[in-house]
Parts: structure tokens; C-alpha cells; sequence
DNA sequence: CACATGTTATGCAACGTTGCAATTGTGAAT
DNA sequence: ATTCACAATTGCAACGTTGCATAACATGTG
């Protein structure tokens, strides 16, 4: 039929030999760029043509090779995620890679994860991909209010989507957890439960999201005539030094009958240190946290909590960056979860 | 000084044009060939050229374009982590992320994930990298004992790591944690604190460290005469359901004085069950379980536990695939981590 | 001087893709 | 018949890299 190589014997010495536009092409008869051209939705072809050109690639299984697109484009189809290495929130790296991976499923795109190892190393992170090119998008989490990786993505006009808003001027794309909403559901509670004393624990003072809960906790405090209480200073705590902490407090004559805390990792330890100290939840004082995996609410079936899906983030967060990456522009590409209250009782 | 396109404007809108090795050529004067060659230590160079060539690639920052060596050579420098969905072990993911991570930091590989939603249909994930040879190599988890991805791998003679052994006649590499050491050990502990009937809780019958455990449970239980029983068909269940045999199991008569668990999900359920039917742990029952994350001792800093690092794990299985990637054959790549026990009082 | 022998460096083609300029075919208008 | 407009298809070059076959050069040998 054909002229040349017809079927075997092309040098790879794989099983069944690739399938590329030449493979289509000699099927159909047609020519390389007719083929590509087809396959790329291009209106200047009979519909014929371009049904013929859809069926055998159907039939052959036609897969584009990265790396011939990649090579010609530029686009790698690869989207990438800096993963923080913080375990504040339980069983966050899983679900946020649940659901990017969930979201980019039937796409083209791939996922490459790259762990930080420290924080202040991050800038390099960025750097290598921005000079490389080495994706079309970045998923950066735990974002500050003046976050490097973010001033620079924006400077090199670079497609990403931050997990955490910031305070630049120029609009970028996000997806942020509302923590002023959480902070005042948390604060509302506890004024109901007749709280008088609450403290906020949090940790991690270089994420926006420190700033704008306690902005939002001392507002919320002062709207319920509530003595407000903040433990600072515990981001490099260890969880032996935090439940060294919950004993203590536990202790304390004048102890807070209410506490938020916005991190798993803090609640355990805090709770076994106040455990330990013999108080007992839901009676001596009321504690609420942030929920972001399932092991906590197994653990302490009655405490209260207020949820975050990060399993749901990854996906919207997957979104608006391809949206972005397709030239969206950021201010449509801002969104926010609605925390989800789970009261006991 | 050279022929064309000197320094900027090459169409490119990045701010420094990207250095190619046609960059290096125009700029020491050589051919492109030689630069190439050079790069990879041709023998056959003179060592002026090749030190003036490393200096000027050195200088331009030169890093090889991924696409083009991958169009070339078919080599991705990839490196794809299929990630199953199981929460067992808490922060598993998080660890062997960062545990590739830190193997493949210098070189010049990435790290893709593919996060498996369904069990069965792993086949399609490793279908599909096998058949668009999306990566240089493979590592999975969760292995079986006729695991079928690894069945297709060592058909299609393509590298690949297993955390977990198989029984596979053919060797390939794998790296796995020692659990039958890890069943005696457990045994023998409880063994010496007079326990007289010992439980094995376990769940996901489809691993091959299943069988390995519940075999070497068996012995252990018979060489010092303990009485041995299995709670099985767990590994469905829910942390609530897991909670309530805690507590059916709290309120037995005949209950087991010695619990050996090998899920730390499962651990924190059980141990929430058996707490609140009254139980306390290091009087009335004793418990191993195996410890992966950090969460657990801080939770429970009285229980025994038998430690496997996954962190360590990730970094060789690493190891062990570019290890298979360059060749080595696979009965020298096979690993064991042995169990690390952490005994409380 | 012609020729073989190294040593060192290079030209060319190819990997799979795409964008553009150019070509072919078709029918209608001059 | 020639030209024109339009539709449909194609050839060519390029993205950055590498392996092979060849070239250029120096040196030694008959």
C-alpha cells in the first residue's frame, strides 16, 4: 500500500511500534501537516478529511508526544506543586494531591510535586522553573502576605494560583480557606457556650492566613465582650513541647474556658497536655479546631470543629490555574471556601 | 564577531534568551556537535576544548533542554510515583514525597505523581506510562503478592521499584519493610509483659506484607505459647466501625491482654473504642502498633510502637530505580528496612 | 612525495511536532 | 483561454539534542 516502513522494525525496540502523526498520515494518505492540522480543529478542512483523520486516530490510539509538542511550543503540560513541608495539617499533602490529580484527570496535563525542604530555599524552587520552563503552572500553599515566590511569578508574568491570598497590589489567582469567617463561627460558639476567656492557638506567623485570623478572632472577641487571649509563638513548637504547653495551661488559675486552634498537629498535643492536666473537654473549657483530616474527629468524637476540604482546594486551585494558563485574567480567578462548622451536642 | 543572531531578540518573550548549546558554540567558537560531545565527556576532545567549554557552560548557567534530550534520546528524566489512596498509614504520602525528593535533589530528575483513586485500575495508570513511556521508571506501593502492575512492568522489562515484595518468580527491585521481623518482635514484647492472648489487627489482605505478617504472627504466637487470634475483614472498615469493635472488644470476656496493630488509622480507632469501654492500656491490655508518623506518639507517648521510616523508605527506593534505570540488574536491588522498636517504660 | 595512522573536530540527519508560506484544484467571472 | 477568488492541502523550516559518518589536521613511515 504505503511506501515506506510500513508496520515493524523502526528501531525502538519496544513491542508495538509508536503511533505518531506519520503513523496517521500513511494510514490516511494524507500529509503530516494536514494530519496535524486536523487533529487541531483547523476549519479549513473538508469534513471529510477531518473525519477520517479523527477515526484513525482513534482507531491507532494517537497520543501526542510531550516532547515533540514541548520542543515546538514550549508548552510542557506539566503543572506543578511546591510542597511545603509543614504537617500542621494532617494528611494536607495527600489531598491536595488528590485533588489536583482529580481535577487534571482526562486533561493532558501531568502533575510534578517538588517537596521544600525549607521554606527559605523556596525562591530557588521558583526560579528553576521560571527559568527552565520546566511547567505551565505552579500551585504554591501556605502563602504569605508578601510571599516571594509570589512576587516573582508575577514579575516573570508566570502562570500559578497560590493557596493563600497575599497583600500585593497586582491581582493574582487564588484559593483561600475564609479564616475571618472561621475565626467569628469559632468565637461565636464558644460566646454561646457561655466561654469568657478564649484563646486563639496559632501557629505559622509568615502565612497571610495568621494575620487575617487574628484580625478576625479580636474583632470577634470584642463584638461578644470576651476576653481575648492569643499563644503565640509556638510555629517551631514541637508537638512534645505543645502538649508541655496544654499541661501547663491546664494548670493555670486563670485559664481559658474557651480555645481555637488552627492546626491538627497543635490540637492533639494541646488536647493531651490539658488531658493530662485533668481537664476534661466540654465541661472544664471548650475547645474548637480546624479539620482538615479524618483522623481528628475519630479521636475526639466531641469536640468541635470547622472543616476545610483540602481535597476540594487542590481541585479548585487546579482550575483557575489552567483557566489562567488558557489566559483567564486573575481577577476573575479569586475564590474562597466557605468553612463548613461541624458542632457536637 | 559571529554570524547571526548575537545576543538578544530571538523571539522568545522571556527576559535572558535561553542558553542552548548553540549558545555555548557561538560562544567558544566550537561547533555544536562538540559542544554536545564535550558536555557528555567525550573522550576523544582535547582537554583545552573541553575545559573551555565546561567553563563557558558553567558561566552561561547551561542547562540541558528537557525536551530536546527526551525527543532524542526517548529518556524523560522523570520519575513517576503512583500513589495509592490508602490513609492507613498517616503522613505516608507527605514522607515518600519528601523522601524521593531529597534522593533526586542534584540530579537531574523530577518527580511525577499520579494519585490512584481505585485500586483496579492500576493497570490503566501503568498501561498508560508504559505505552507513551511517560517516565524513566516507576515506583509503587501497596504491593501485591501477584501484583498485577508489577506483572506488566517486568513484561514490558521496564524499570520500575516495588515498596513491598512480591512472589513473582522473575526478581525485580524492591524495597520493603521487614514485617515479618516486625510480627516477632511485636510478639515477643508482649510475650514479656505475660500476655497470654494476643490479637493481630489488620487490614488490606491484597499487600503481600498481609500474608508475611499474619505467617510470622502465627510462629511467633506458637514458639512461646500465647494464645493467637486475628481480627480480619477490617479493611473496609471505617474509623467509626473501627471505634466500635474497640469498644466490643473492650467489653469481652475473653478478650485479648495483648493488641498488635498494624495501621496507625486503625490504632487511633481502636484504641478511642477500647478507651471508652473502660479500658486502660498498658494495665488492662497492651498494645504495638506500627508507627509511621510522627502524630501517634505524641497522641499516645505510653504505647510501645515498632517503627518504619518512610522518609528513609522513599529515598531508597529511589536509589534502587535510578539505580535500575542505569542498568544494574534486579536481584542486586532488593532491600529490607528492619523495624525499630520503641519501647515505652 | 605519497600514504597510512592517529587525534581532534564537525556536518548531517533524525526524534515528533507545528506555523507559515506556498501549492494545487475548482468553479466562476472576464 | 486567461484571470481571479476561494477552498483544501502540503512542503519546509524550526524547536534542542545526540550518534554516526566524515573531515581536517598533524605526525610518522616507506
Amino acid at each position: 500500500m504505503s511506501s515506506k516502513t510500513t508496520s515493524s522494525g523502526n528501531g525502538r525496540g519496544s513491542a508495538n511500534p509508536r503511533v505518531t502523526l506519520r503513523t496517521i498520515a500513511e494510514v490516511t494518505g494524507l500529509s503530516l501537516s494536514t494530519v496535524s492540522l486536523s487533529l487541531r480543529g483547523g476549519t479549513t478542512l473538508k469534513q471529510e478529511t477531518r473525519d477520517k483523520v479523527a477515526e484513525a486516530a482513534k482507531k491507532l490510539g494517537y497520543i501526542p508526544d510531550r516532547a515533540g509538542v514541548r520542543l515546538r511550543t514550549g508548552k510542557t503540560n506539566v503543572i506543578a506543586l511546591v510542597l511545603d513541608g509543614a504537617e500542621d495539617s494532617i494528611d494536607f499533602a495527600r489531598q491536595m494531591i488528590q485533588g489536583i490529580g482529580n481535577a487534571i484527570k482526562g486533561t493532558r496535563y501531568h502533575l510534578t510535586v517538588i517537596p521544600e525542604f525549607e521554606r527559605n530555599l523556596s525562591a530557588d524552587t521558583i526560579r528553576y522553573i521560571l527559568d527552565n520552563r520546566t511547567a505551565d503552572g505552579v500551585v504554591i500553599t501556605h502563602t504569605g502576605p508578601r510571599d516571594k515566590r509570589v512576587q516573582m511569578m508575577i514579575d516573570a508574568d508566570f502562570p500559578f494560583v497560590s493557596h493563600g491570598r497575599t497583600e500585593f497590589y497586582t491581582p493574582h489567582p487564588y484559593h483561600d480557606f475564609h479564616s475571618e469567617v472561621f475565626a467569628a463561627m469559632a468565637v461565636e460558639r464558644l460566646a454561646s457556650k457561655d466561654c469568657k476567656r478564649v484563646m486563639l492557638v496559632i501557629g505559622d506567623d509568615s502565612t497571610t492566613n495568621y494575620h487575617n485570623i487574628v484580625t478576625a478572632f479580636h474583632k470577634a472577641t470584642a463584638r461578644a465582650g470576651i476576653e481575648a487571649r492569643i499563644l503565640e509563638g509556638t510555629q517551631g513548637a514541637s508537638p512534645a513541647e505543645m502538649r508541655k504547653i496544654g499541661l501547663e495551661l491546664a494548670a493555670e488559675a486563670n485559664r481559658p474556658d474557651g480555645i481555637i486552634c488552627d492546626s491538627e498537629m497543635r490540637t492533639i498535643a494541646l488536647v493531651g497536655g490539658l488531658q493530662e492536666g485533668g481537664r476534661v473537654l466540654g465541661r472544664d473549657l471548650h475547645l474548637i479546631y480546624k479539620q482538615t483530616s479524618g483522623i481528628l474527629p475519630t479521636l475526639f468524637p466531641d469536640l468541635d470543629s470547622i472543616r476545610e476540604d483540602v481535597f476540594a482546594a487542590g481541585g479548585e486551585l487546579t482550575r483557575l490555574l489552567l483557566r489562567r494558563i488558557e489566559g483567564d485574567d486573575a481577577e476573575s480567578l479569586q475564590t474562597m471556601a466557605e468553612p463548613q462548622p461541624h458542632w457536637r451536642s
